[in-house]
DNA sequence: CGGCATCCAGCCGGATACTG
DNA sequence: CAGTATCCGGCTGGATGCCG
């Protein structure tokens, strides 16, 4: 305790830091909730279902998850081009912390946000 | 399913992402697990424990987790100035779900870069 | 349809220096 | 000791346009 925290020095062999700096973009999270509760999704569905995502942000964001394994992308090799996105076992077993701590956000959400608005920096 | 998904629109209304754009930056968890192993915190022994992190950078992270209602910070009114930090206990309750997810990245984290050094994009 | 290329603005975090 | 002030570079995310 209270000594120089080694733990937390190198992000590559911190795992909160690793796990965070993926997670902690913009669209992660919202990507892999709705894959979880869809199983399957084509490029085009995530860009009508999230609101506001380019289609450049939201392909980088997959390519991301993708690389780490959490989701598949299958490539169907027709015309017009057919491609559908879905999570990896690694991907589900994740879901549930990510749906404790939304459960956790919506639960204290009230209370975060009166905390904000009263706050005086 | 598969409709324009207005839970996620606005960030104000969305827990997952109220709570992601808090904790998604590069050391508020960091702090708030530092905060539940050690009870009280002063501020510069934050600032040793924490790898590379700049005062600047930090007093900004514990303002914001201030301003949310997750930490505490107190005053003695004496000098040299000693200020003390905790966590309240809505930021306590929320300590278990981070180690949760801090364990799964930790049990997967290995699979994850083996997959990223893998992953020819 | 499912992207990528390019360009660009804003924010985040870091370095340094200074203060009550 | 516990910050703030200033400056700055880089990255993230968004807009637009193009392509197989």
């Amino acid at each position: 305790m209270l000594q120089k925290a080694e733990k937390y020095s190198v992000i590559e062999m911190c795992p909160i830091r690793n796990v965070v700096a993926r997670f902690g973009n913009k669209w992660s999270l919202i990507v892999i909730l709705i894959l979880s509760e869809n199983e399957v999704v084509r490029f085009n569905e995530l860009c009508r279902i999230i609101p506001d995502v380019s289609s450049k942000v939201l392909s980088g964001t997959l390519k991301a998850l993708e690389a780490d394994g959490l989701v598949i992308r299958k490539v169907y090799p027709v015309v017009p081009p057919k491609v559908e996105y879905s999570l990896t076992e690694m991907g589900t077993s994740l879901v549930p912390f990510i749906v404790q701590l939304t459960e956790w956000a919506q639960a204290n959400m009230n209370s975060i946000l009166k905390h904000r608005e009263q706050y005086t920096g």
